[in-house]
DNA sequence: CCGCTATCGTACGGACCCGAACGAATCCGC
DNA sequence: GCGGATTCGTTCGGGTCCGTACGATAGCGG
């Protein structure tokens, strides 16, 4: 258990606190299931999958995307992953260091960097997607198919809300 | 758009990149929506509510749960939170600077820490919460209740799941 | 051409985040 | 009682993560 305290009772511990306003349950509840699924998740695959590559979450998920497009420039890199273009710099920095990630300085416009896998780095995710793939699997194989899909393309509805709302 | 490519672009390249592999495709959409909607809705709530108090994500969860349950020790703290020991060390010092939480070292175990509001974090949650949760609605308010109540029964099954193969 | 504006990637400071190691306190087998 | 094993919160080092500010480059109106 991650919490002392049972759903039923932190919903009651809730309702004592805070039954008097009025507030929106379903949805509270709906996103304290999501952070907390995420956090889950997100620990589970970097414990299993890619801590024996001593790679971390966020490194995956670049060298993923460049593995599947080839190369990219940053600015696109950052808007994929959710991070901003800082901290790709960083992020970056340390995968290209590891020799799993390259530059590509762009002669159109000699403002953008453009990255690409080393073969080194596509050689890793020959190898390492599978097994993610696999611990991927093991999480979600209690969730019957059908409920599994409809729980992303809710989950698609929240990030095309959310996307929405930042304008 | 968080991408240049479409939904359907991302998953014909996997596709071709990844085709002759035996993977299980389903679970990886899933986990793929599931860590964008997490990271989309952390964003959103950051910056809708949390920014104008200046507060962080973390922080305001443990905020949060000692205005549900008054007081907690620190290891139940970082357990329901989802975060490390060491990590609650430096958040709740940052907390604690701020004086909206008070550690109480426990009396019948020397080992022990406890956290709690100050008054001035339990009035800043009163004000907070009901804003919070008022964005939270926003973020789910395209889904309709049926989908949402699914969605949260999965995201718990994940949770659960996710903490059996821990084991 | 030539300022004005917009956009690029990066540097920086501060906060979060973890695993490992640590000193202090407690528990437990004998 | 008491010595070894366990558990507690903290410290430390390294890696994200962000907002801000910056220099460099590009586009554009005049």
């Amino acid at each position: 258990m991650p919490d002392q305290h049972t759903l039923e009772e932190t919903e009651r511990a809730t309702s004592d606190r805070v039954g008097h306003l009025a507030l929106n349950y379903p949805a509270a509840h709906a996103l304290s299931s999501l952070y907390r699924a995420a956090n889950a998740a997100r620990a589970h695959l970097t414990r299993t999958a890619l801590r024996p590559h001593d790679l971390t979450w966020t490194g995956f998920l670049v060298l993923w995307l460049l593995w599947i497009w080839d190369r990219m420039e940053t600015r696109r890199v950052a808007e994929s992953v959710g991070i901003s273009k800082a901290t790709l710099t960083g992020v970056t920095s340390t995968l290209v260091r590891r020799g799993l990630v390259e530059r590509l300085p762009s002669l159109q416009d000699r403002r953008l960097v453009e990255l690409t896998l080393t073969p080194a780095g596509r050689e890793l995710m020959v190898v390492l997607y599978p097994q993610f793939n696999g611990a991927e699997a093991q999480l979600v194989a209690a969730v019957p198919g059908e409920a599994l899909a409809t729980m992303t393309t809710s989950l698609r509805q929240i990030v095309t809300t959310a996307e929405a709302l930042e304008d």
